[in-house]
RNA sequence: UGGGGCGUCGCCAAGUGGUAAGGCACCUGGUUUUGGUCCAGGCAUUCCGAGGUUCGAAUCCUUGCGCCCCAGCCA
């Protein structure tokens, strides 16, 4: 903020509004929030969305309450040996930093697995936990259903002794997994199914990626999450919507726990709902069946809604932050238009990306009255009048150059103002030129447009006494840089993937999410871009150098997004 | 069916008893050497429905309806 005018009524959401209250009424003098990714796989968008709010609210508050500790922690939920792995936390740093974040700590929840395990015994010692050896589906049965209570098991009445020795022989790692597990005794009636006596502890003879083969006993998730939440002094525990129903045990098990651990805080938990993009699938299990089934070419694959697909893809961490920050934090269950994250980044990309000659799909032109031994170097703005950049470069102009084959027609509607037979259009930043003739294939398809262009009208100015509507892009045949470019568009051809069970969301997949274009030209300048630089190729799009596959003799670009286009958008009425 | 949540424009979303913000999308028109950008205008007499309280209700009460979540030794 630059201006002293009063700061704008910010938007602000319900969790905002909870911890202004909590501050205002003295619960806390700082906050602490964190960030609790499982190590399981890659981040999406929807992860994006959890991250700026917890970490934007460490942000916002830090500057309201300097020096007052308030911080955004990463932790790594990482209690499921068997699903977890380094390889992924890796991935997920590297993603919360190029969003533009920075934790303050990264911890394990496998770091208080000592404390976990002490506060078990705790609780067994205060006769509020239990060893249980029925089987899985025992315990489901015994459970009960949503209408029906559930119903205590023998072991519910084990004494302290026994579920001590029990549970210190679970540690020892004297059982099979799946031979006990140990419960809290809490109430097995209880309409809230998460209160039925929740699985604390569950034997996995399993190595852990971070603490090796020191445990054989794993905490669950509302054993854990409490917990760590509690020992990093966590104010408010962020989630969403899905574990309203835990809320009731998250409460228990700190209350019961309290006490006997000291926690600096009594953390509280609150659940926003999660984002939902239409024409694309967010779920864990989705995305990675697409990659382990080889429907994509991996986790950063440009079609993915991940953080490492929409880096790759061009997408701006700005960009991705303004979507955050326009979608809000509520509670209601969501889904997001596509074109709102389409919208952002164009909005950004407007203002970043300098904008050059492409022609993606070439159809040759041949200028009759132009000098074949002549090359014209020609300013071109790398800036529109509206960006106020600075910036040029010269384009060589030619007797042959490309220009795109949709702005060629042989028969063109009356509202159609690129180049037609006896018909006029300026070339950007160069003359005009009128087509005269065309060569055609033995099927009949245009191959080659011929064309005389004013050598009266000079590059930049306009022709006297007729007006030219049409401006489209080309680029010189002697002088073209050829190139490979992916066409990327959304996942899926339908807004909401088919609800089946299964894999039945595959069937949405749109067939042209991608599309592969070899021998594109693109102008002379383009020679030496480096991977990850951004562009507009005017009328068409954004494009990105790929980081991963381009390379300065085989340049390949993907497109980011399309430019809006209100020509297409009329032609399907 | 028990419990927990949620229902404001096509999609998000403010609003917390004083007479429906904003963004996206869409539609009009203008500017334009990008059919881009930008600019101007339009877009909920009504807030899931029905009653009620009140001078006044999206906001309070009652009662329906709809949708989501919970029956993993996943998170």
């Amino acid at each position: 903020m630059d201006s002293c005018a009063p700061a704008p009524a910010k938007p602000g959401d319900f969790i905002r509004d909870i911890i202004d209250d909590d501050l205002a009424a003295g619960r806390h003098q700082k906050v602490i929030t964190r960030f609790p990714p499982e190590p399981n796989g890659f981040l999406h968008i929807g992860h994006a969305k959890s991250i700026c709010l917890n970490f934007g609210l460490a942000l916002d508050y830090r500057q309201r309450l300097p020096g007052s500790g308030t911080r955004c922690h990463l932790r790594f939920d990482d209690t499921d040996p068997a699903k977890e792995d380094t390889l992924f936390e890796e991935a997920i740093q590297e993603d919360v930093r190029w969003l533009g974040f920075e934790w303050d700590g990264l911890y394990h929840a496998s770091d208080y697995f000592q404390k976990m395990y002490e506060c078990a015994e705790h609780l067994i010692a205060q006769d509020k936990a239990y060893v249980c050896s029925l089987s899985d589906a025992e315990i489901k049965a015994y459970r009960g259903n949503v209408t029906t209570p559930g119903k205590p098991c023998q072991f519910r009445q084990r004494s302290h002794d026994e579920n001590m020795d029990l549970f210190r022989r679970m540690k020892a790692g004297e059982f099979k997994d799946g031979e006990h597990v140990l419960r809290a005794k809490i109430d097995m009636s209880n309409p809230n199914m998460k209160m039925r006596d929740p699985l604390l502890y569950r034997i996995r003879h399993t190595a852990h990626h971070m603490t090796g083969n020191t445990w054989c006993i794993y905490p669950m998730y509302d054993f854990a999450h409490p917990i760590s939440d509690a020992i990093e002094g966590i104010t408010h525990s962020i989630c969403t919507l899905e574990f309203e129903n835990n809320r009731e045990l998250y409460d228990w098990v700190v209350d019961n726990l309290i006490d006997y651990a000291r926690f600096p805080s009594r953390p509280r938990q609150f659940e926003f709902a999660r984002l939902n993009l239409n024409y694309t699938v967010m779920s864990k299990r989705r995305l990675l069946e697409l990659v382990e089934g080889n429907h994509v070419s991996g986790w950063d694959d440009p079609r993915l809604p991940t953080i490492a697909g929409l880096r790759r893809r061009g997408y701006t961490p700005e960009s991705i932050r303004a979507f955050c920050a326009g979608v809000g934090v509520a509670k209601a269950n969501s889904t997001v238009d596509m074109a709102q994250l389409e919208f952002c980044i164009r909005d950004d990309l407007n203002q970043k990306a300098p904008r050059v000659l492409g022609v993606l799909k070439p159809l040759k032109v041949v200028i009759e009255n132009f000098p074949d031994s002549r090359t014209e170097e020609l300013d071109a703005s790398y800036w529109p009048h509206d960006v106020p950049k600075e910036g040029t470069r010269k384009v060589p102009f030619c007797r042959e150059i490309y220009i795109e084959q949709d702005d060629f027609m042989l028969e063109p509607p009356k509202d159609y103002f690129r180049l037609a037979p006896g018909r006029e259009v300026r070339l950007r930043y160069a003359y005009c030129i009128t087509c005269t003739d065309v060569i055609k294939d033995g099927s009949g398809n245009v191959i080659e447009v011929r064309c005389t262009y004013d050598p009266d009208v000079k590059p930049g100015d306009n022709p006297v006494g007729r007006k030219v509507k049409g401006t489209i892009h080309w680029v010189s045949a002697r002088h073209a840089v050829d190139a490979e470019v992916r066409l990327y568009d959304r996942l899926l051809s339908e807004e909401m993937p088919p609800a089946g069970k299964d894999s039945e969301f595959l069937k949405a997949i749109n067939p042209h999410a991608l599309q592969v274009l070899l021998g594109c030209k693109l102008e002379r300048s383009l020679e030496t871009a480096s991977p990850g630089e951004r562009y507009q190729f005017e009328r068409q799009g954004y494009f990105v150098v790929d980081p991963k596959d381009s390379k300065p003799s085989a340049l390949v670009f993907n497109r980011i997004v399309t430019l809006k286009d209100s020509w297409a958008r009329a032609q399907k009425k």
